[in-house]
DNA sequence: GTAGGGTTAG
């Protein structure tokens, strides 16, 4: 940038031909705007300078704008001003650089307005215009609207299929996007590494460890496993897909470790509920000097409320404070999460009340779930007023504002809640719970009972809940199991679907009893809590497996060499 | 006269 000054100067100060003068001012702009030793403001000064600059100090601007980190619309409305103005004409480069401006902030409309002067323009059969489009379309998880683009495209390359490809991973549509990675390899185009890490996370998205771990092979088979990012891609797989040993076996066979791979790492320990894992995967990721970011203070942060250390969260807190990172609002509802589950509701609802950014439905939920187990009915009134004020059509708050009043007896109160869900027609998506036996893995998915062993399990349950009871805890959903009506049993202890993994674990192997829960709603915030009751009193050690994604096979039984 | 589209962690 210095030299660059001097030469701007340069040019300033001395008589050169017009188009001379345009053309060296528009080669700083782009300079200034594209390098990352740049400066956009700078460019802007220098556009501002050039009598009448052309498409590429324009281009030069637009792109600029949207490689720098604040997710602006600045390239959208410059290319507003451009096409008011009317001169100089857009090329098929403006039309690139504005649709990756819009794929990046998701502007849907934008971007659909953009599109229009594609066709109007007669761009439509730019290579790089289409792949754009698809971009665009799948950023913003249009998938028809990308199908229909690509289909018409003559010529697709490899960008065009990768981009193609992301699009359907971002939603989590793995059968579509192995079928284009088929179709691609059968048009005679050889996947690269991107390719690969676009199906891999699809996989990842939805829980399809097996088709994942098919890519693994395929990965290890073509291609010398050193790409950071296709690493960094299958760690956060496997650790999504519930595998969270062969997370750590690809990353610590990683010989070069960013700090996204470190994140995705520690993320992954988080959801497990391996907290001092992710605790010490974060001091190694310190002493090896990577730096951490605001996502990996996330995944410690989540580490420390899930595993219930508030002293350790609250020292991470200080430490990202240190290294300069603002909290964001994700950060403030992990610290409010971290004192929730601790009995710590009233200073969470502090926070919460005063922090600079307004918090989000996530913060509220949590604070929610506080005022459940400590039992605090007004607070939580209050908490589930501003929770649907936010999300008045979400069906997991009022399951919890529910839970709430049932942990508190509060019939009346619950059956009204009830009432307004069926009349906004509101319904609860089903939680799940998996356990594997013997190699065959068990689903258990709430309030179904297609399971062929289900009777027993229900017989067997009640001895549960008898003992749990007569043992002298009180959690307090035991106490609800024999007062409720049909209609409201899915809050009862006996129909949690973890409790089901856990009574075929009880009843069918001696082994440590390892559930993975898929968590659509946290019906079960008690878990647990509940856990640690049954674990004691029954002598076994039970592990869950928190939040984690499966793909959905067959309900009820599966074979273990079919889910491989 | 200058430049271009696809990938990763919540």
């Amino acid at each position: 940038m210095r030299v660059l000054r001097q030469l701007h100067a340069h040019i300033l100060t001395r008589p050169l031909p017009l188009s001379s003068f345009a053309f060296a001012l528009s080669k700083i702009v782009a300079f200034c705007a594209l390098s990352p030793f740049g400066n956009i403001n700078y460019a802007r000064s220098v556009f501002a300078q050039i009598p009448h600059p052309n498409i590429f100090s324009w281009n030069s601007l637009i792109k600029g704008y949207s490689q720098i980190h604040t997710l602006s619309k600045e390239p959208i409305f410059l290319f507003k001003k451009l096409t008011e103005t009317g001169y100089p004409v857009p090329n098929s480069f403006t039309l690139a650089f504005v649709l990756k401006a819009c794929a990046i902030v998701t502007a849907f409309g934008e971007g659909l307005q953009v599109h229009s002067h594609v066709l109007k323009d007669g761009f439509g059969s730019s290579l790089f215009v289409q792949t754009s489009l698809v971009n665009f379309y799948g950023k913003c998880e249009e998938i028809g609207f990308a199908r229909k683009v690509f289909e018409e495209m003559p010529v697709r390359n490899l960008v065009a299929w990768t981009a193609m490809i992301s699009g359907h991973a971002r939603v989590g549509a793995v059968d579509e996007a192995m079928e284009l990675f088929r179709e691609m390899q059968k048009a005679g185009i050889q996947p690269d590494a991107m390719t690969l890490v676009s199906v891999v996370s699809a996989c990842a998205v939805a829980g399809a460890l097996d088709i994942g771990c098919w890519l693994h092979a395929y990965i290890e088979k073509y291609f010398v496993l050193t790409d950071l990012e296709l690493s960094t891609a299958l760690v956060d797989m496997y650790a999504k897909c519930g595998c969270i040993e062969r997370a750590k076996q690809v990353f610590v066979h990683m010989p070069v470790k960013d700090t996204t791979a470190w994140s995705s790492m520690i993320m992954g320990f988080a959801y497990h509920g391996l907290a001092q894992d992710a605790i010490d995967a974060f001091q190694q990721m310190l002493e090896t000097e990577v730096t951490p970011d605001h996502v990996t203070f996330l995944a410690v942060l989540s580490a420390c409320a899930h595993g219930g250390l508030v002293s350790r969260g609250r020292r991470f807190w200080s430490l990202m404070l240190e290294f300069g990172i603002e909290p964001s609002v994700e950060h403030y509802g992990c610290k409010v999460d971290l004192l929730c589950r601790s009995g710590l509701v009233e200073e969470a609802y502090r926070i919460t009340t005063t922090m600079k950014i307004p918090p989000n439905a996530a913060t509220w939920r949590s604070l929610l779930m506080g005022c459940k187990k400590k039992k605090l009915l007004n607070l939580g009134e209050i908490v589930a007023r501003y929770l649907l004020e936010l999300e008045p059509l979400n069906a997991e708050n009022f399951i919890m504002i529910s839970n709430l009043y049932s942990s508190l007896s509060q019939w009346e109160k619950m059956s009204e809640l009830r009432k307004v869900m069926k009349e906004k027609c509101i319904k609860p998506v089903p939680g799940c719970s998996s356990i594997e036996v013997d190699g065959v893995v068990h689903e258990f998915v709430m309030g179904d009972q297609s399971h062929p062993e289900v009777k027993m399990l229900r017989e067997f349950m009640e001895e549960m809940s008898m003992r749990v009871r007569d043992s002298g805890y009180r959690p307090s959903i035991s106490d609800v199991l024999h007062k409720v009506v049909d209609e409201e049993k899915e809050c009862a202890l006996s129909e949690h679907s973890e409790r089901f993994a856990i009574a075929y674990g009880l009843l069918k192997t001696r082994a440590p009893i390892v559930i993975r829960v898929v968590k659509n709603l946290r019906v079960c915030v008690d878990c647990h809590e509940v856990i640690k009751i049954i674990s004691k009193l029954y002598e076994r050690e039970i592990i869950v497996r928190d939040r984690v994604r499966f793909h959905k096979f067959i309900k009820g039984t599966c074979s273990c060499k079919d889910f491989w």
